[in-house]
DNA sequence: ACACCTGATGTCAGTTACTGTCATCGCGTA
DNA sequence: TACGCGATGACAGTAACTGACATCAGGTGT
């Protein structure tokens, strides 16, 4: 365990998913963290910017996918469609990972400062499609209502899938939570 | 500045207002915030559960409010419309409070943990209002993405109001804002 | 008038997240 | 083989937060 092992950074993400797991993310320091990945406390902290950013080390990567999607969505695509597109890309991404996903998700949801800490990644992701969005030319407050609308379905549809059984694929759920939410909103 | 000042809550909060406008939210310490309210730093964590809290007094009057709105709403209101209800009960609360809640979403804007707090309780309203419209006999995931699409109809009604001129009352920003979003999901 | 009770506050010590600074290590390169 | 460079360790320091206990002001009962 010397100072060279190579992956320093997925070693600290992995003992954190574990040791949060294990005894909760309140009752686990950093230090122990940093113990287990066979690193200090100090190293910890050069890698991620405090003790909730390790569980997200991927965000970033899925909210270039998906607003890579909506942009690439064929022109004549309405808001709404393009937004769906993204949906579709960032599914591929679940496909195989659903039981980690849930370990994830678990660990998240029995704390405060990590549900805060994944909301504001997702209001990220809805500030990138919004972005995204203007980019095709939607106006405001058109293109924020649809990326939140957007963001809304992922949230919901995310839930979904993770209660869900093995067979139910992401995308099918994304989908029908779309439908749903036209539905709901297509009153008056 | 004796030990029994009234109202040494509201002394704190607004202490807290003023110096995290003053020079930023992470350049302000407890501390100082107890000391500008003629308190101690000991005491400002007796009334407030962390450094964030102090900014979140009203939410959970507002959320109060919300869900009664619902709630009692007309048994033959559809969803969508049990939370435009809602909303313009929410939106008479912030008559004549324009500019105090431009100071303060100044605040929060400047800062991410800030954020992270208002996401939360943005998040703790969404779950509030699923489970009244729930009780209002809405299935799942309907009421869930109802209450999801209100809370975007909120957020984004909400920053246009804070941007909009004097003259423009909230409610009314939030019935364009709900429209709008109601446009965008009409497609296929 | 007096002792007593109660809730709010003060005091103090301790833990832990997080930061700045400098020393040290292992590897590639001239 | 000497040197440079990026990653890591070591150490001290700040500030958010907590637990335990002392103290104070005001009300209550006698």
């Amino acid at each position: 365990m010397g100072r060279w092992e190579p992956n320093a950074r997925g070693r600290l993400a992995e003992a954190a998913l574990e040791l949060y797991g294990e005894r909760g993310y309140e009752q686990t320091t950093v230090a122990e963290i940093a113990k287990r990945a066979g690193l200090t406390e100090r190293t910890f902290f050069r890698h991620y910017a405090d003790k909730r950013e390790v569980l997200f080390d991927g965000s970033v990567a899925l909210q270039e996918l998906f607003v890579k999607a909506v942009t690439e969505a064929p022109e004549s695509a309405a808001p709404i469609d393009a937004i769906a597109a993204g949906l579709e890309a960032v599914s591929k991404v679940f496909v195989g990972r659903r039981e980690h996903s849930r370990q994830r998700q678990a660990v998240i949801v029995a704390n405060a400062e990590l549900q805060e800490r994944e909301l504001i990644k997702l209001a990220s992701m809805s500030a990138g499609l919004a972005d995204a969005l203007r980019r095709r030319g939607v106006a405001e407050p058109a293109a924020s209502l649809t990326a939140e609308a957007g963001l809304a379905v992922f949230k919901v549809g995310f839930e979904l899938w993770i209660a869900a059984s093995e067979e139910r694929e992401m995308a099918q759920v994304m989908r029908e939570s779309l439908d749903e939410l036209k539905a709901v909103t297509a009153s008056g």
